[in-house]
DNA sequence: CTCATTGCAAATGGTTTGCATTGGG
DNA sequence: CCCAATGCAAACCATTTGCAATGAG
């Protein structure tokens, strides 16, 4: 218990997004405007063909380039799934770390004090200069364990 | 100090990873035989460009297959740098993690008891039943922090 | 003789880029 | 008016696949 917190945590709106684009620079323009207003209902993770998909009006391209703006301003963030495919999430939290599940794929996010506390105890004893990490938790989630599947 | 294993453990020699897949049932071909003992001379992490571009007498295809069967096989590992790129090493240990300099892309290998034990007790904080686990520390290697790179 | 393995080239998935066009500030 | 931003299609990178040819047991 404690230390761990995976509890949802109030995830910006699209305006903070749109804010945050404005702060790096970047013209609230429609089309971005579209984008981060679909991330809303985005819980699960998600794959940029997916947003590609619900935003017929606004080209792949820009799109792509978007995702890659709130990557870098890091409110989105890139997951590699155990298969190695890719998803996104938004960020609710500053640093932190990702659940995914084996079966279902959904993303899920923690951060753990302790961890945090054990890489850098580690940190001492390897040599160079640590810059950051990332860590994945690969499991099967509470619905995908509730649900028993015959076809498996 | 301690609970961080970070020296070089032996690595399988090219006979043992031939005989790790004749194990696994796959023919010991001449083709399979190169690429394993190609990996010998792979020290610090390597593309599948590479072996093919230093195993010309062998088709792409049968090198990405090769490298696919000592994946399922455990002997090599994909590493994912952090700006997303994709890259092999030997698995020298069962289970590790790896460390990645972000200047020179070098990875490493480490395994940390703690690390292990601190995930098992953040298991029991999140929802699901874990089956595993990724992590990667990205740092500045001590070749890179010693060469002081007037270029950048 | 047969089936695993191979090589090629084409297809794939995810993403980026060149370039001419558009549209806010 | 100008430059950031866009859309399109082509390029790209890592990887996979279909299929006919090969080769080892």
């Amino acid at each position: 218990m404690a230390n761990v917190k995976s509890e949802p945590a109030p995830r910006p709106s699209p305006a903070e997004l749109l804010a945050i684009l404005e702060d790096h620079g970047y013209r609230p323009t429609n089309q971005r405007r579209d984008v981060v207003s679909l991330l809303e209902s985005k819980e699960v993770g998600f794959t940029v063909e997916e947003l590609t998909e619900e935003l017929i009006e606004v080209g792949r391209a820009t799109v792509y380039r978007t995702v890659k703006l709130l990557l870098d301003a890091g409110v989105l963030c890139k997951v590699t799934l155990a298969d190695g495919t890719p998803k996104y999430i938004v960020a609710r939290r500053e640093h932190h770390h990702h659940t995914v599940c084996v079966r279902c794929d959904t993303v899920g996010e923690f951060r753990s004090s302790t961890v945090e506390r054990v890489l850098r105890t580690i940190g001492a004893d390897i040599p160079g200069t640590i810059v950051g990490h990332r860590m994945e938790i690969f499991l099967i989630c509470e619905s995908c364990s509730d649900t028993i599947n015959y076809f498996r």
